[in-house]
RNA sequence: UCCUCGGUAGCUCAAUGGCAGAGCAUCCGGCUGUUAACCGGAGGGUUGCUGGUUCGAGUCCAGCCCGAGGAGCCA
């Protein structure tokens, strides 16, 4: 009698004729007065549940079986046998249903098997994962992450663990979390950090990729991937405070080997996501995104279009389009005209290049014609950026040059600096954002509904 | 943070300033190797909160709370 998922099952992996115990949560119950119920069991393992065939001879038929409804736990053995019925391969016929955990009032409980809003789900995110929908997303995520590492370890890449805590103070990636022990309910006056934890300022981390750097600088091939937090007051479909981030960075590398990386990376993922899940792909085309398969399919098996920022601009003027915000060389871009450069000129993700310096951060390579320094984006219709990335300023004169144009204290990056002063040689990298990578390829609209449990301005419940 | 829209049964949604309703869910009954089954019946409401206008407010007004879309910031 062995534990089986409804995964292996499905999959052909277990012997019509076996005698199997599955495991799980009811979705629906339907009564036949032909003297049995069915009984969809879902245990997470793939989209779809496994028909038990519950007959009334069963000893807790009419005192159990007949009572369960949506959400209750049973454990069903019985001989897996060719389904009678149109709509499955296989079902279960039960020799017994063992009821684990009862919905104490099935009236209120608030996942029931009918549409619900999503807005509605993420009141009860500890209960959403019971869905469809937020259980597809749960599996693509994981897919996706899994084939993430499995990209980076299959190209020699090392998974450098980076900190969560920094001290960095200006790493210009937005508002930061401060984290303190200080007593804040009793503070007085302002707050001594050296009295704190860290004997400074700490916070939690904006990016990794200064960190990583120093191993990039070491170990050639590295990445880091993990939480990431902003403490940035942004309240819209595709920002989190809390969120996953993806962030390689490659020694003797240039820009465009940076962009090589992004799209053979993405393309990597993107495959195997439509290799291993398609069972929620196809749930997900059905209902939420009819473009999700066809987009991605179309993402592996074209080419990027990379363009320079400067050419990007000349296209946006040319476009005959007025713009609430004017274009002109040197401004960033807006979403605007982010949307228009991906669903109307290019209609596909586009890698915009080379950006005046003006407008990115002090660590980036400025170009030989001292006005645009080496950074990309990789811009995707409906999201906008989502990835963010630079060949990193190798030269020390040119990197403390930038320092003191922004006014940063060069003090406070003396490790950074000291890979410029030994041995420095000319890196790049790029963040992935995890979740605006599941929006896209999942056409989900909210950020919100591709995490398990979203924090966001005056949200942290769960 | 700014702009716009919204909040009615467990869920999804109706209701010209005039008796607060439907579908699904739940419970009861019927029917069927059923497929988010189907048919009949029943229960289920502080219309987000507070105040105001009115003979009368789910509906109009003000403030607040919550949600969504867009903008900014970014991944």
């Amino acid at each position: 009698m062995s534990i089986v998922d409804v995964a292996s099952v499905l999959k052909g992996k277990v012997p019509t004729g076996n005698q199997v115990t599955v495991r799980g949560w009811v979705r629906t119950r339907r009564d036949s007065k032909a003297g049995l119920s069915f009984i969809h069991v879902h245990d997470g393992s793939c989209f779809d549940p496994l028909q038990v065939v519950a007959p009334a001879a069963l000893a807790n038929y009419e005192s159990e079986v007949k009572k369960l409804t949506s959400g209750c736990s049973v454990v069903a053995r019985g001989t897996l046998t060719p389904s009678q019925g149109q709509g499955q391969a296989v079902e279960l016929q039960a020799e017994r249903v063992e009821v684990v955990g009862w919905v104490e009032d099935p009236e209120t409980y608030p996942i029931q098997p009918k549409k619900a809003s999503l807005e509605y789900l993420r009141e009860v995110a500890h209960l959403r994962p019971r869905t469809n929908t937020l259980g597809a997303i749960a599996r693509v995520r994981h897919t996706l992450s899994q084939a993430i590492h499995r990209y980076f370890h299959e190209h020699g890449f090392l998974w450098v663990h980076t900190p969560i805590i920094t001290a960095s103070d200006a790493e210009g990636a937005g508002e930061m979390f401060r984290v303190s022990t200080l007593d804040l309910t009793n503070l007085q006056g302002r707050p001594d950090f050296t009295q704190d934890f860290f004997g400074r300022e700490a916070f939690l981390t904006v990016s990794g990729q200064l960190n990583v750097e120093t191993y990039a600088c070491a170990l050639s091939k590295v990445y880091t991937f993990g939480p990431t937090f902003r403490a940035e007051n942004s309240n819209t479909s595709r920002h989190l405070a809390e969120f996953w981030m993806v962030e390689p960075e490659i020694a003797f590398a240039d820009l465009n080997d940076n962009a090589d990386l992004a799209e053979s990376f993405l393309k990597y993922i993107f495959t195997a996501l439509l290799n291993e899940r398609s069972d929620d792909l196809t749930f997900l085309v059905e209902r939420v995104d009819k473009e999700a398969v066809a987009r991605l399919e179309t993402f592996v098996t074209s080419s990027f279009t990379r363009m320079s920022y400067t050419d990007a601009i000349a296209a946006l003027e040319q476009s005959g389009r007025t713009f609430e915000f004017p274009v002109h060389w040197g401004m960033d871009l807006q979403s605007e005209h982010e949307r228009w450069l991906t669903e109307e000129h290019v209609k596909g993700p586009v890698v915009v290049m080379h950006y005046p310096k003006g407008i990115k951060a002090f660590y980036m390579r400025v170009n030989d014609d001292g006005k645009t320094v080496a950074a990309m984006d990789v811009l995707a219709p409906g999201i906008g950026e989502i990835i963010g990335g630079s060949q990193r300023e190798e030269r020390l004169d040119r990197l403390d040059a930038r320092m003191q144009e922004l006014g940063l204290d060069p003090q406070h990056y003396w490790w950074y600096r000291d890979l410029r002063r030994y041995g420095t040689v000319p890196h790049a990298g790029f963040g992935l954002g995890l979740e605006r990578t599941i929006i896209y390829a999942t056409g989900m609209a909210n950020i919100r509904d591709v995490i398990p449990f979203p924090r966001m301005p005056g949200h942290a419940a769960f």
